[in-house]
DNA sequence: GAATTGTGAGCGCTCACAATT
DNA sequence: GAATTGTGAGCGCTCACAATT
């Protein structure tokens, strides 16, 4: 049986709240004892059981993080950004992926009530106010990459609309006059967004054909080939993400079409893949490392109380990075 | 405040006791009672305390992973595959990464004491027996990709050594005469493990030039670019893992040199990007969400007592996947 | 007497308050 | 009287046992 404060106590010859004094500096003990019971502590390798100490109100130490998905390079780069804030804090993390499902999201919520004392989430497919209904506002939530109306809320954003806006604006540069347009799930705003952004802003003598895609590599590749296929083929296609661009660069790439010189490519993410593609592909930079550590310190600020209403800072702007697969005029 | 069982006895007319029964079906409970507390249960939204429970010696329904990494496509893959099998067994996960620090190890260790069940440990620095003095038998663990020389302990391993071996041999078929070979972290055993596995196997007519490295891209790219300015160039590179193949495999691409024409390279692992890389790159493939997923099987049998001793099998076959980045014959 | 129900103790802590120096 | 210490209750549950039908 591990050892208890009452162990500690004993041990110590002095009673359970002293331990509990000297364990939480709560209170001031005097340096005999205080000696006593640490070196008691260290004697029986007493560590003091999370669990009493949540049921008495006490915080958990925990913060939980709902996302979409946990694999990908895109998500990884989340998570570590997460983790790494939360070591900071000396937090620990507890994960899901919802698979973007209203299902398997409300099973990860209940599986973190009352075991977490914060939630970053991340939900595009949901909306931040649909997300509180499901909370009931019982933790302090901060929102990553999700769409909220109402304001006040905590939450980190990117600006996915401006992003595309600029990917758009440089194929226009670029000369091109057929696009092809590979969206993200129809359900996500930051996909409806980056489409958004783009149909606004192309030119009239830009035609776009829209694909539907999902994000992954094999839509993007499925579409890709697809596109190759079709007349008149279009000059450029532009991927809602990095992966479907890659997977629809991929499947030019084994038809033997060059790219950029026969078709252009962009993506969007920033991913590492993207630098190191070849060729090499054009993105928008979404600092996602960055942005999930700003979640982390947003909640534990929250939870410090020490800024209690610190006010949401506005969505992070993009940088567009340009890179071979589009360096082609036509 | 969240409503307890006193709330929800008082509003179905039970006593505590007769609540708890319908909540853990633990005994019979007359019909009526049954329905009129599980709809008091909806009524007040009521969700038993996960730390009262696990007060009393239940379970936390929790699985602790400790990882070197949580970033990059290999963990990534891992972590998907620990998410995937938790999600089948209704657990949750709760995650750290250890950078591959004995502190930062402890200290995850030390957070997750009596916050899960049970453990999934990957610490490829350190050994089995090694991490169990510090987690002192308190839970159930698995070792995945973990050093150990114990008999009958619950362990996921992989044949690194046999992989490198098909590697050698399918260099030294390919008439390759001087290899250049990219290490992993020193402290590894898996990276010495593939050390070994390489240079034990490779025929006395192939000359290997050693060059050290922690499984990164960017010890890749460096590597790669000392590699190309050595004198006689090695014909092949083989690199410990695929990101440092990638890493190295860049180096060259940028200073214009022809993969697999002027000199050949295989990576480690089998991720998507050696699969889609350009060239593609020849590997072994790891099928580390599979592992992860088993190693959670194994776990949640352990914790069970389904099957309390269930032997270790041996360690995962391993397959090479030879692609473009090494098909030339020298 | 068998089925169902309720009462009370206790898991390991912290906190208010009383008791001690 | 001020500083330090101990006692007892209680957080929200489950389990053993007693009490009820």
């Amino acid at each position: 049986m591990d050892p208890t404060v009452h162990d500690v106590a004993r041990r110590a010859n002095v009673s359970i709240s002293t331990v509990s004094r000297v364990l939480n500096n709560s209170a001031p003990v005097s340096e005999d004892k205080r000696r006593r019971v640490l070196q008691a502590v260290e004697d029986l390798q007493f560590t003091p059981n999370p669990a009493a100490r949540s049921l008495l109100g006490q915080a958990t130490g925990t913060i939980g993080a709902i996302l979409p998905h946990i694999t990908g390079e895109f998500f990884a780069d989340l998570l570590s950004g997460l983790d790494e804030g939360i070591k900071q804090h000396e937090y620990l993390l507890m994960v899901s992926a919802s698979r973007r499902l209203e299902h398997d999201f409300i099973a990860a919520l209940q599986g973190m009530y009352k075991r977490v004392d914060g939630l970053v989430i991340m939900a595009p497919e949901l909306s931040a106010e649909r997300v509180l209904t499901l909370t009931g506002s019982s933790v302090p939530v901060v929102f990553l990459n999700t769409h909220s109306t109402t304001p006040g809320m905590l939450s980190v954003n990117f600006n996915n609309r401006d992003g595309m806006v600029k990917i758009a604006r440089h194929i226009a540069d670029r000369g091109h006059k057929r696009a092809a347009y590979i969206g993200g799930p129809s359900d996500a705003f930051d996909a409806q967004e980056r489409q958004q952004g783009f149909l606004e802003t192309v030119p009239d003598g830009l035609k776009v054909m829209p694909y539907s895609g999902d994000f992954s590599f094999e839509c993007g590749y499925k579409n890709g080939q697809k596109i190759l296929n079709s007349s008149p083929r279009p000059t450029v296609i532009v991927a809602a993400n990095d992966l479907s661009a890659l997977g629809a660069m991929r499947a030019l790439l084994e038809n033997g079409i060059s790219v950029p010189d026969e078709i252009a490519v962009t993506g969007f993410d920033g991913t590492r893949s993207a630098h190191f593609s070849t060729p090499s592909l054009t993105t928008v930079n979404v600092p996602i490392g960055q942005l999930a550590a700003n979640a982390v310190e947003l909640l534990v600020n929250q939870l410090s109380n020490e800024s209690p209403y610190e006010s949401p800072e506005k969505p992070a702007e993009l940088e567009l990075i340009v890179r071979e697969s589009s360096s082609k005029k036509y």
